[in-house]
DNA sequence: TCGATCATTGAGACGAGATATCAAAATGAT
DNA sequence: ATCATTTTGATATCTCGTCTCAATGATCGA
């Protein structure tokens, strides 16, 4: 097995951070390792009764400042988390059974800088979202 | 003086809607028509005193339905509304002072659009973002 | 113009998602 | 092992809304 252990791979980023490793924000990364597709706080918070609410809610902040989690929200406003596989990507957000998933697309990339020039002031990011009807609810 | 007052402009469209024409809505359509730029619903309800909290919400809500508002979403996850001028359009953002300003871009519709026959499932919209320092904040 | 009907209102309860408070517990540098 | 500093979690609080329900008021037909 040439796999790190999710502790040890949670232990660096939060060394790194200058945060320390404590037993409630290992149980979190645990959950969110075993977790796909994207997931509300609250739905974390109910499988962790032994973790508080607020640990909870501030675990997945650190981690989505740290750029490990990607905070998502859907049309109707309600927030999504999901694992950031960390390059930069979009959100294909399926409206009937609410799944996020990842694209990427270079030609969309290129425009969206090239149109960066032309808009007055300083472009600091941006962010697109496809509302589809996946085809496992078609 | 061409223009039609806000009153009948609202009138007229309420009654398109099949809604009823009303204090409370003319009150909130009027201090919508005053306003430029982005506001929280929480504001409007705080300068309208004298109409319901649910009401305001409720109209806010008829009105983003029949395109006349638009309602979008801060980065942290904090709701705007602000006038819908009426064609499809995107948002710039500004990081600093939050306003949100409306923009077009033809050949970004064309990419999206062209991008949608590639994406599996069936693609009902998109929404686009741009996150800036406007040129008032720098 | 007058009622009858039915949409609308507003006070307040409720709910989701999230942050603030603060005493107690855990961490880790020494 | 010590001790300053972080972190935790119970709870209160906040924001943005929706729901309930009795009272009100708009509209339409006679």
């Amino acid at each position: 097995m040439m796999t790190t252990s999710v502790d040890d791979r949670v232990d660096s980023l939060l060394s790194k951070l200058g945060s320390r490793i404590t037993g409630p924000r290992r149980r979190v990364a645990r959950l969110l390792a075993s977790k796909q597709g994207s997931f509300s706080a609250e739905a974390l918070n109910e499988e962790l009764p032994d973790v508080g609410r607020a640990t909870v809610y501030r675990t997945l902040k650190l981690l989505s400042d740290a750029g490990v989690l990607c905070k998502t929200t859907l049309p109707d406003g309600s927030p999504r988390y999901s694992i950031d596989h960390s390059w930069h990507h979009h959100h294909l957000i399926c409206s009937s059974c609410r799944t996020v998933e990842e694209f990427r697309h270079s030609a969309l990339e290129r425009l969206l800088c090239e149109m960066s020039a032309e808009i007055p002031g300083q472009v600091l990011g941006h962010r697109v979202e496809l509302y589809v009807t996946c085809m496992h609810c078609l």
